[in-house]
RNA sequence: GCGCGAGUGGCGGAAUGGCAGACGCGCUAGCUUGAGGUGCUAGUGUCCUACUAAUGGACGUGGGGGUUCAAGUCCCCCCUCGCGCACCA
């Protein structure tokens, strides 16, 4: 039988959805007008009005096109930026697209077509899918970062960070021109000492260069032979392989540029206090820096003094020996000729010589793979190198061993052992029969089965002038004893280290930079950017066997001869130059788009101050600035996140913008996963076409297995938005997703379950439209008591939700107020309004078509948020739950007002609760005013 | 091992220390329909008592203890799961 004619289903949605996305489009509803510039308009209604600037981590566009789990997040901005919207607010709510990078380089290759093609025909499709899903976004904003005038900003700020130092003085970059007016003065020295004017032109560009917060350097990096590049620390998983592709990762010293961010590692610790953050999410960035307090110490060898580092100075005394990280400088200049006498055999691991040992040792150690290190790490595995060393403050020689337990990369490479106190020292000292010694005491004797750790409580013992100070003084006193005796000093160690920014790859930005007859780098001047990328029928990069660690990364633009050598005019007469061949990594354009949101059609700056201080400065006193809701996915918990922040410090520095922190308040929206099913050879089968009887699970009548897992292409449970839009309209899809469950929360998608969502609109529909004649039958009568009260508790409920992010029971309040309409003859014009409009932020289309059909001409996206009115929430008689000794024993209804005796009485009275205290003395009653009554007897 | 987070019906999930399970899915019954589906109405934590009735009773938020008139919520101990870090000196 065929439906009523005008009744809310997929066909009816479908018709007006894309109706009311044309008009959005047309008519910009979503423009936010700018304080200054091409997007200012004093006439806009939220013009001059207190801003919001909520946005959502950018999606990268890939062929696949998106997933249902893709908007969860983007639904939650969307409605969110709605509502703040419709409560008055300027809102900015923006999208892009992250186009750069080796998805799209790959497919190409693959291909045979040219990135530049995929990248714009994936931003096409993603731009229709988000648009289908009735996006609210400032249109005018939309960019790639692969356009030439966004990535242009992109090359401009490299310029800056090339052509800053940091200033530790004052704690901020500066200017590089500050630094050489330091050194012409000779405020500054140079590195080796010798006066600026003594240096020729090269020595004093080196000396310059070895400043500056992006620079060249040959230092150990990774390289990843199946990617063809190197990468950076962040994109290295712990088990050593590439984040993208899960290649093996190998340590190779090569020629790369590097960002210094290291230099902001205090700042992008301590600044993390000042955000609005989840703890989590802190930590994860707090871990990644890993900041360590404590001091050097130089213990003295015939090689020379061997630097440690340690954050238990206080420990010294107890130190009985020595661990070198194998690769460390001075393990062959220690190693001696011959063991010394009465060496146990398990120092030498039976090899003949130090000599030996060592070089056996190292063999071993540089074979394994971090995985097997890690799995190894509870055997502790070391060789005597036959040297000794001075222990600083006793004079005392200890032997110097070599161990994998010690990282060449972290600290000094080498450490004093203090076994007694350290777990790890405590581990090899047992293995190797090394004395331990106590040097610290707890309240209770130690009894020597494990290290005694505590570094707070803990007393100093048998330590000399150290003796009976707590951990904590202890530190102090030997920091200044070791400066004093000139033996070392207190320090701070992080395990953050500089970014390394070149890939040897084609599709990112290229650098702004040439090289010269000297080999050294020079930065082109602003008015040279963009520096586009060539043309190139090949430009794959030379990737290699992913096990073979003995290459070398090729760069494609190498092959671009026309393009490298450019002869250019940069101040000096027309030169030869070539160009950098390496690109900048994905990570470039995510590092700062969000401020290009503020103002994307500027040209004189990256964004104008003024628009850019209106959105994203900071509001008042000692807040550090930002976007005021980001969104996004845990995994760029540590990447995005910490490059992002570390770009608009660098920027904050220089005056080119006026917060601290790029992202004031930033939320994690949970996954979406969906059950998978397998059959009895263990393959996937097409998840949508699994029918259930009775809990199991069959596919073409076969019995299958469910699993649970990643939405994707490889476990054959995709389900596409524009799916699920076909068949229930976005709204629907909206309206679902938002009411799954906390958005925080990773949760199962159920196809089956939408339909409730589908069920609520079209009751909210029928309510407001008759489905056989499709006429609008809202009476204009005004709202009875209930309704009011309904009303008015669903307005303070549902805003008060919005305002924390709560859309799932936000929509659940919505449909006990609907459903409280369906019940009555007809909905009084007054209730019918304040539904629209507040389920307008989660279902903006049938919310349009609704306030037109009942007679509005403007959209409902700037109609007023309803406001809760006291008098309605306050009811006239109050139902009291009588507890009896804790227990529910009944009700009574009083008089809102009643006084507490009043209430007192009525419960005693209550039939059921007198029954229960039959034969008790009562002892206390306790009235909880509004709330309930609890009656203490016995 | 360390750190963070979470355990509530068949399922997703609600509950400023104050009526546990809002809202939705599913399920059951009825109405609509030629049937199915859609739509609508009612019911639905488990168990007990029974001629009948519910405005009756017992139990119930991973487990054990505690604080309180009152605990999913606060405190202590334990278990399970998820995530992050992991020889970082």
């Amino acid at each position: 039988m065929s439906e009523p004619a005008h009744r809310y289903d997929a066909r009816l949605a479908n018709e007006i959805e894309p109706r009311w996305q044309e008009r959005w489009e047309a008519e910009q509803t979503f423009r936010a007008p700018n304080p200054v510039g091409e997007l200012a308009e004093p006439g806009h209604p939220r013009a001059g009005a207190p801003k919001k600037f909520v946005m959502d981590m950018f999606p990268y566009p890939s062929g696949a096109g998106l997933h249902v789990g893709h908007p969860l997040g983007f639904v939650a901005t969307d409605a969110y930026s709605r509502f703040l919207r419709m409560d008055g607010f300027n809102v900015l709510h923006p999208m892009g697209f992250d186009a750069f990078g080796l998805p799209t380089e790959q497919y190409a290759i693959a291909t045979g077509r040219q990135p530049a093609e995929i990248t714009a025909e994936n931003v096409e499709r993603y731009r229709d899918q988000l648009k289908r899903l009735g996006m609210g976004y400032d249109k005018r904003r939309e960019f790639a970062t692969t356009d030439p005038e966004f990535f242009k900003w992109t090359q401009w700020i490299f310029l800056q960070v090339f052509n800053s130092y940091y200033d530790s003085e004052v704690d901020a970059a500066r200017p590089i021109e500050e630094l050489i007016a330091k050194f012409e003065s000779g405020e500054r020295t140079t590195g080796d000492g010798r006066a600026w004017a003594e240096l020729s032109p090269i020595e004093r560009r080196r000396a310059v260069d070895d400043h500056r917060l992006a620079y060249v350097t040959e230092a150990p990096v990774n390289w990843c032979p199946g990617l063809g590049t190197v990468l950076s620390n962040e994109e290295v998983t712990s088990e050593g392989r590439s984040e993208r592709g899960n290649f093996p990762v190998y340590t190779r010293t090569l020629k790369q540029w590097m960002m210094r961010i290291t230099a902001y590692a205090d700042r992008l610790l301590s600044d993390l206090d000042g955000l609005d953050w989840t703890e989590s999410l802190k930590s994860m960035q707090r871990n990644w820096i890993g900041k360590s307090t404590g001091a050097y110490a130089d213990f003295a060898t015939y090689a020379g003094d061997v630097r440690v580092f340690t954050t238990r100075p206080d420990t010294l005394f107890g130190a009985t020996y020595m661990v070198l990280a194998p690769e460390h400088a001075l393990v062959d200049p220690l190693t001696a000729e011959s063991w010394p006498a009465g060496v146990p055999e398990s120092w030498t691991g039976g090899h003949a010589s130090p000599a030996a040992a060592v070089a056996a040792y190292r063999a071993e150690a540089a074979a394994k793979t971090d995985v097997e290190r890690q799995a190894d790490a509870k055997v502790k595995t070391g060789v005597f190198t036959g040297g000794y060393a001075t222990n600083p403050v006793n004079g005392e020689n200890v032997p110097v061993f070599i161990a994998d337990y010690v990282l060449a990369g972290y600290g000094t490479g080498a450490i004093m052992a203090v076994p007694a106190h350290d777990e790890r020292d405590f581990a090899f000292a047992t293995a190797f029969d090394i004395p331990i010694r106590q040097v610290v005491a707890g309240a209770e004797k130690w009894d020597g089965e494990a290290a005694y750790t505590d570094n707070i409580n803990g007393v100093v013992v048998n330590s000399g002038f150290l003796d009976g100070l707590k951990v904590p003084e202890a530190k102090q006193r030997i920091a200044a004893w070791l400066v004093e005796h000139g033996r070392g000093e207190a320090a701070t160690t992080f395990r953050l280290r500089d970014w390394l920014f070149s890939r040897q790859r084609y599709w990112g930005e290229p650098f702004p930079i040439v090289y010269d007859e000297t080999g050294l780098p020079v930065a082109l001047p602003a008015d040279h950017l963009p520096v586009e990328l060539p043309q190139m029928d090949d430009f794959s990069p030379k990737t290699y066997e992913a096990e073979d660690a003995d290459t070398a990364p090729e760069p494609p633009l190498g092959r671009a001869k026309e393009w490298v050598e450019v002869e250019l005019d940069l101040g000096d007469g027309p030169k030869m130059y070539t160009r950098e061949l390496n690109t900048m990594p994905n990570w470039a354009g995510s590092s700062w788009y969000e401020l290009r949101y503020t103002d994307p059609t500027s040209t004189a700056a990256l964004a104008d101050p003024a628009n850019e201080a209106y959105w994203m400065g900071p509001q008042g006193e000692g807040d550090v600035g930002g976007v005021d809701l980001y969104i996004g996915g845990v995994e760029h918990a540590v990447l995005h996140l910490l490059y992002a922040r570390f770009w608009q410090k660098v920027l904050f520095d220089l005056g080119h913008v006026s917060s601290r922190e790029p992202f004031r308040r930033l939320f994690n929206q949970g996954y979406i996963s969906a059950y998978a099913y397998t059959d009895s050879r263990g393959v996937y089968v097409p998840a949508e076409e699994v029918t259930e009887e009775d809990g199991v699970f069959y596919y073409e009548g076969e019995k299958v297995d469910r699993e649970y897992g990643k939405i994707g292409k490889s476990l054959k449970n995709v389900v596409t938005p524009d799916g699920v839009c076909d068949e229930y309209g976005a709204d629907t899809f909206r309206v679902y997703e938002m009411s799954m469950g906390p958005l925080a929360d990773s949760k199962p998608w159920d196809t089956r379950a939408i339909v409730g969502s589908q069920r609520f609109l079209q009751r909210l529909w029928r309510n407001v439209i008759d489905e056989e004649t499709g006429e609008v039958t809202i009476s204009e009568d005004a709202p009875g008591q209930a309704t009011l009260r309904e009303l008015h508790q669903a307005i303070a409920g549902v805003r008060e939700d919005y305002e924390h992010l709560r859309m799932n029971t936000a929509i659940a309040k919505l449909i006990t107020l609907n459903n409280h309409l369906t019940g009555l003859d007809s909905v009084p014009r007054e209730a019918a309004e304040a539904a629209v409009r507040m389920v307008a932020p989660v279902a903006p289309h049938i919310a349009e078509e609704l306030w037109e059909r009942m007679g509005h001409t403007e959209s409902v996206a700037y109609a007023d948020f309803p406001r809760a009115d006291e008098r309605y929430l306050v009811a006239d008689t109050v139902t009291y739950p009588v507890q009896v000794n804790g227990k529910l024993r009944g009700r009574i209804e009083v008089a809102a007002d009643a006084a507490q005796d009043v209430v007192r009485e009525a419960a005693l009275a209550e039939e059921n609760v007198a029954v229960n205290l039959e034969g008790k003395d009562v002892k206390k009653v306790i009235v909880v005013p509004g709330k309930m009554v609890s009656i203490v007897a016995k």
